[in-house]
DNA sequence: TTTAATGATACCACCGTAGTATCATTTGTC
DNA sequence: GACAAATGATACTACGGTGGTATCATTAAA
């Protein structure tokens, strides 16, 4: 069980980079130049952020990408939606009439706690607050 | 992102059942009578948790399942290595050189802090913990 | 005009989860 | 002993998500 993907993983990463360079504009050969991975996925990945409104991107030479957000108000939950979905793991998985508790589910009940408290760390950490 | 796959959730769910019953043995159809899920599937189940050698069995008529380990001693998260493998979700995707931090680096320690928390409460969920 | 960049999109491969199918073996009951 | 009811063992298929590739169109600087 993996709480981020590659693609997640990716993005935090070339956040971070960028962040480091900011406001300087950078482009996709920037980012492979150090963070060594394939390179198609990371124009995916970053395409990605950009639709998602963290970017601003500047086509052409010279072009590449620029925080549209600032990296303080990037949230790695955020990132993990945009890249995996909500993350809820406490969803029933029988939920049509199978489990007569559902709202009194001791089971469900601890992992919603679990999934709370991930939650509460995951929306406290920023792209800022990872570059140290 | 799901914490439990449904074989976890059916192990765990087929559990309580019987350890509401016991020490009385039951068979797969008595689950199945309660728990409406797919038969081949809740046999492989237990024969799961059988060979894990939580659950003693009988072949034959009559036959059944009953408990090896007592519920009170049969550990969630135990249940999730033995169907999922273990819950660790902070291994870096780009161990092979790429990451020049590994012990230092801020994602790796959040995402550890939040799996030392998960593993915490799932260490401390039992199956008698589970049922009221 | 060339070249370096992104935009958009379609595609493929692999693997884990979910679920099915089959046959062999054991054991109680008539 | 024959039958039925149960598990043991194992092999197989289907689907979807993740990871990754490929292509062509568009923009803009030099
Ligand atoms: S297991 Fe589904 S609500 Fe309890
Ligand atoms: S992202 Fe791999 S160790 Fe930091």
């Amino acid at each position: 069980m993996n709480l981020l993907t590659r693609n997640t993983d990716y993005a935090v990463r070339a956040l971070i980079y960028m962040a480091g360079k900011a406001p300087e504009r950078v482009s996709t050969a920037d980012l492979l130049r150090d963070l060594r991975l394939p390179r198609p996925f990371m124009r995916k990945t970053l395409q990605t952020l950009q639709k998602a409104g963290y970017l601003d991107s500047v086509k052409g030479k010279n072009g590449g990408f620029s925080f549209l957000i600032s990296p303080e108000k990037i949230v790695l939950n955020d990132l993990i939606v945009l890249f995996q979905g909500p993350v809820s793991m406490g969803d029933c998985l029988f939920r049509k009439k199978v489990c007569s508790c559902m709202r009194t589910c001791p089971l469900r009940k601890e992992i919603k706690t679990i999934e709370s408290l991930a939650l509460g760390h995951l929306r406290s950490v920023t792209v800022a607050s990872l570059m140290r």
